[in-house]
Formats: C-alpha cells, structure tokens, sequence
DNA sequence: CGGCGTTTTGAGAGAGCTCAACATCGGTGG
DNA sequence: CCACCGATGTTGAGCTCTCTCAAAACGCCG
C-alpha cells in the first residue's frame, strides 16, 4: 500500500500528536510537507466570510493529508484535529529529493495518486445512486473478493454506512431486505452476493 | 492545467475516433496508456457475474482516464464511448521515460494527480450533505473568486445540477429560494453570495 | 416563424432521514 | 462470575425532502 514510502522517506517521518481542536495548519502557513493520519480524525476545512466552516475532507487513520502541498508554497486550507490524534510529517524538501533521486519511489508515489483518483471516482459514481438498494450492491460487486461473490466487510457496518452515504438504519434495513429476499447471504463479518440468476 | 504535457509527450499523443457504443479497452487487455477524452462521453465499467455494467466514473471533455493504466500491465476495467468521441492516447513508455528523464514533468503530473485528489476529496465531502440548499450554498463558498463572494457558473445550470448530483428541478427551486431569501444575487452566468451577516 | 434545449413552476409519491426503543455483544470492574 | 456499561446492531413509526412526472415560459438558432 505505502511501497513509495522508501526507507529514507519513512525514516524521515515526524510523528505529533495533537490534542481534539489543535491546530495543524492553516491557509497561507508556508508548506512543511504532507502528513499521514496514523490515528484519531483531522478535518480540513475553509472558513468563509461569515466564519463558518467549511469541510473539504474527513481524514482518518491511514489516508494522507495535503499531497498537494508537496508542489505548492502555502497551505490552501486550515487542517484541525477532530479527536485526539497522532500524525506523522514527511517533509516535502526530502520527499521531493527522494523522488529526484529515485524514479522508482516517484513512480510508486504516482501510482497510488492514480489509484487514489480512481477510487475516489468510483465512489463519487456510487453517490449517484439514489436507492439504498442499488447503492449497497453497487458497493458489494466492487468489493467482492477472488471468488467476486464475497465481500469482507471492514470495520463496523456503522463505518460502511459513512462509506456509502447512508444511515445507519438504512443500511441495516437494506441488508435485512436483501437477505430476505436472497440476493445476499451474511455472515460474521462477511457478506456473500447470491449466485447470479441468468 | 496541463502543464505535465512536455513537448514531447504531447507529440506521442495518438488521436482516435469512437463512435457511440464502441470499445476503448476491456478489462485484462494490456494498457496502452492512458486517455484524455477531447469531446463525447465515455463511461469506465465492470460487468458484474449477471453480466450488468457497474459504472465506475463516466467521462467527458477535458478529462483524464485511466491515469493508473500507467503503472499496471493490464486494464482494470472496460472503457466504452457513450457517445461519438474523440479521445487522446499517451503510450505508456513515451510518458514513463519522459517522467524518468525529466524530473520536472513528472513533478508537474504528480501535482496534478494530487489536485484531482483533493477535488475529489472535496466533491464526496460535498454529496454528504443532504439538504440541497447546503449542498448549494457549500460549493457557492467553495467556488466562490477573488472577491469571496462571486461565483461563475460554468456551462449551464443543468450541468451544475449534475455535479451537485441534484435534479435540474431541485437546483432551480433551490437557487430561487435562495434568492428570495436574500442570500444570493443571480446574474446571466454569475451568482453572488449575499454579504455576511455578522 | 418553428423547433429544441434550458429554465421555471406545480403537484404527488416514495424513499431515506429522524427520533425512539430495544436487543446484542464485548469489555470492565467489583 | 456476574452486573454494569457503552457501542453496535435492529426494528418501528412518522415526516420531510427530494425525486418523478407534467406542463409551460423562455431564449437561441436555423
């Protein structure tokens, strides 16, 4: 997942912790590099003229934060922690040196901008979904494994919920629907699609 | 915006015409290269076990496809014109030896994956607003120019309404309740935000 | 002038959201 | 070992909001 993380990139990582509410930069503040979330929640946001927040993006453990600060000179939005939460720096002036020296290492970083991008694309298509229905087996045909019947499901089925844009209530419903009516069957932590009715 | 395109790249780029209907690539053939869609439509899929299409993105004038084609030997899904289209080919050596030999280029392309992410990043924020009218007013303030107040509507209003992913319907109700509430001005191809009330 | 697409307004229905109550599960501490 | 507690999972009922279907006004271009 992190192959582009070569071991001076990562051995140049800088880890802080932030309080709930801590600020960890702000628009205009000179770029210091991207950061990785490691835990807890940091929101980016902008602050329009009546001062009310405007959230760009909910960053939780794993994703990263800012790429696009690498190539530019300021931040273009204010990053506050949500929780409690630790993030790890890789400053841009090394990063950038490594991906200099190291095509390798840039062509790693670039391949998983590129997936990042269709992923986020992907989900953005499954927005336009309007029914719960479709929008879950929308998500469940994306995700089903080797065999493309089952799909592993990460986390709570509280967090598939944020994922997909739904209620809670919703999605539990809409499984129960769909269990009833056999199109899936579930398990602990599974959910398999039924087979194909040609 | 296309500042990652050197001279040479641009000079590798094959044009290609497709009528409505026919096929770019399918999933397993070996990339070529990624696209950039000049005019028409054309829509990324799978095709699920009962042979229905799972839309992953649809594409139209000015964007890129397929950008992680780049960095894998086969595609990863099927890529058919929806409608007449003239579509762009950047072979994948080419556009990977230029990254190799010109730190700058890639740089620039890095950049621009990073941009499209946080746009995107930014778009799924905004379809987790339900109300049409935040919806609205958070691409307004997000979108709004120099003066923070002024927003160009690009295309007509139909088309806004389709990236908002809202009906055409909702948007017009939408911005006309908005303007008689005061809290925008419409203009021919402008809207502006009312000024803030502190 | 006659079409075609956009913009606008109306009315109705359906789907998901909200609020609410309850079940279930895992962990914690007495 | 059991009682308690919090978070997840589940189901119910009502409501709001957007979508859908419809129709008409408007603007543009041939």
């Amino acid at each position: 997942m992190a192959d582009w993380l070569t071991p001076t990139v990562k051995a140049a990582g800088i880890e802080r912790a932030l309080k709930a509410g801590q600020v960890l930069f702000r628009t205009s503040h000179r770029t210091a590099g991207f950061y990785e979330v490691m835990t807890g929640i940091v929101r980016l946001l902008r602050v329009d003229q009546a001062g009310r927040e405007v959230v760009l993006h909910v960053a939780t453990g794993g994703e990263t934060l800012a790429e696009a600060s690498l190539f530019a000179p300021t931040y273009h939005c204010d990053a506050i922690a949500t929780t409690d939460a630790v993030v790890r720096l890789y400053p841009k002036a090394i990063v950038l040196a490594e991906f200099e020296r190291n095509s390798k290492a840039a062509q790693a970083f670039m391949a998983m901008l590129a997936r990042q991008v269709m992923h986020l694309r992907t989900r953005l298509e499954q927005r336009n979904i309007h029914s719960a229905r479709d929008r879950v087996l929308h998500y469940l045909t994306l995700n089903a494994g080797e065999d493309t019947r089952t799909v592993m499901v990460p986390g709570t089925l509280k967090d598939l919920a944020a994922e997909l844009g739904l209620t809670h209530e919703a999605l539990y419903r809409t499984l129960a629907d769909l269990a009833t009516a056999g199109e899936i069957e579930r398990f602990k932590s599974k959910i398999r699609l039924a087979k194909l009715r040609v």
